[in-house]
DNA sequence: GCTTTAAAAAGTAACGT
DNA sequence: ACGTTACTTTTCAAAGC
């Protein structure tokens, strides 16, 4: 059976961690090579990793952000690699330092082209934002799995906002079948 | 005791000044806009259950004053885009955009999404067309809606194209670039537009 | 609320050629 | 009239203004 659910790919991991010790963003940023760390912008000193390709904000206070990665397996790939380079530069870094999952972004195809106008109204108009003047996505908030999911005209959506990796699928197969019993679904 | 008493009547007679204030903002953009009085009632009413249910903490008066007046406008049948909005009001579109979905959804207004044919009297009117060229872009926004192509498609670029066909067909040509200043979209939309509306008519 | 990071979807816009 | 780049929407954490 290929349904929408197979269509499933996951396009950004958000996942937050922390080293256990407090840095000095200044010294480290000129000990990384390829670190941007603009104080005036923001707190955070952005490096990316290439393999996995990811992006970590690195804060003060030893707490780090993982952005870009398109697995979890990757997240904590990217993360090994960044605990590695500090190591390396004599800064303590915990042993296993806890990763937390923040946000699992993913794109799938319901395989019908969509009529959002008549999603709109089927869908609930107190439910739904669709605002094609300013954006050409139709956003449903569900809550069970609590995610945001971005419907658009050619059947392609996404769906964010979930932490655990079975969400998307569990979404997936919720819209299919809330859109099926309005008879929207091709 | 006095302090308090003098307390509440300070913050009462600003509150009055700022619902004063709104409501001369949301005359004045209406105005500018050249909606009927009806639709600035709407917009009061709007503005005062937003105030009533406090939804403006947080937010500029003008920015909920020109969201309760764009809502109107839709609630009325009679829209103005954001940008056209946006042109009259000291509050930046995206910040309007932004306020119209928060007031929208807190005051439950459920408006439907803007249809494209509610545009073309006041585009075409602006472009001296004529009745027979108004009553072809609305067949012509029917046709192509039906078949399914304005979903995610901006209303007003869906309108301008529609009218932009029309007037080709009724002898009537007005230039893209005539159509897209008044519809205030860009040339490129309009062909992109046009070219789908022409082969969902069977034209081609 | 804002700042930064990443990613997808599709439409619109603004460049330069 | 191309092509490219970039902006719109959603989500989430981080620290600080």
């Amino acid at each position: 059976m290929s349904g929408p659910a197979d269509s499933i790919e996951i396009q950004n991991v958000v996942a937050s961690t922390g080293i256990g010790q407090e840095l000095d963003l200044e010294a480290l940023a000129d000990d990384l090579p390829g670190a941007d760390f603009n104080p005036d912008n923001f707190p955070g000193l952005v490096y990316r990793t290439q393999d996995p390709k990811a992006a970590a904000l690195i804060f003060r206070s030893g707490k780090i952000v993982c952005t870009g990665a398109k697995s979890i397996d990757d997240v904590h790939d990217a993360l090994g690699i960044i605990f590695d380079k500090l190591r390396e530069l004599k800064i303590p870094v915990d042993d296993e330092p806890e990763i937390t999952v923040q946000n699992i972004v993913s794109s799938a195809d319901l395989g019908h082209n969509l009529n959002l106008n008549a999603l709109a109204i089927g869908l609930g108009l107190e439910d739904v934002e669709y605002e094609p003047e300013q954006f050409p996505g139709l956003v449903y908030r569900m809550d069970e799995p609590k995610v945001v999911i971005l419907l658009f005209g050619s059947g392609k959506i996404v769906i964010t906002g979930g932490k655990r990796t079975d969400d998307a699928e569990t979404a997936v197969e919720e819209i299919v079948e809330r859109i099926d019993a309005l008879g929207l679904l091709g | 005791r006095l302090r308090k008493w003098q307390e509440r009547i300070r913050t009462k007679d600003a509150g009055e000044r700022n619902l004063q204030f709104a409501l001369s903002e949301i005359d004045r953009m209406a105005s500018a806009l050249g909606v009927p009085r009806s639709v600035r009632e709407v917009a009061s009413v709007i503005y005062r259950r937003a105030l009533n249910e406090d939804l403006i903490r947080g937010r500029s008066i003008e920015g909920v004053a020109t969201s309760a007046l764009y809502a109107a406008c839709r609630q009325e049948g009679i829209p103005r885009s954001l940008d056209e909005v946006a042109e009259v009001s000291r509050v930046p579109q995206k910040e309007i955009g932004r306020t119209y979905r928060y007031i929208s959804q807190e005051l439950g207004l459920e408006l439907k999404p803007v249809d494209p044919k509610q545009f073309v009297p006041r585009f075409a009117s602006a472009l001296d067309l004529s009745e027979e060229v108004q009553a072809k872009a609305t067949e012509i926004i029917d046709v192509s809606a039906e078949q399914g192509l304005l979903s995610g498609k901006s209303p007003t670029g869906f309108a301008a194209a529609a009218i932009y066909a029309a007037s080709l067909l009724c002898n009537e040509k007005k230039t893209q670039r005539e159509v897209a200043d008044v519809a205030q979209v860009t040339e490129v939309t309009i062909r992109n537009r046009y070219q789908e509306q022409i082969e969902a008519m069977g034209f081609r």
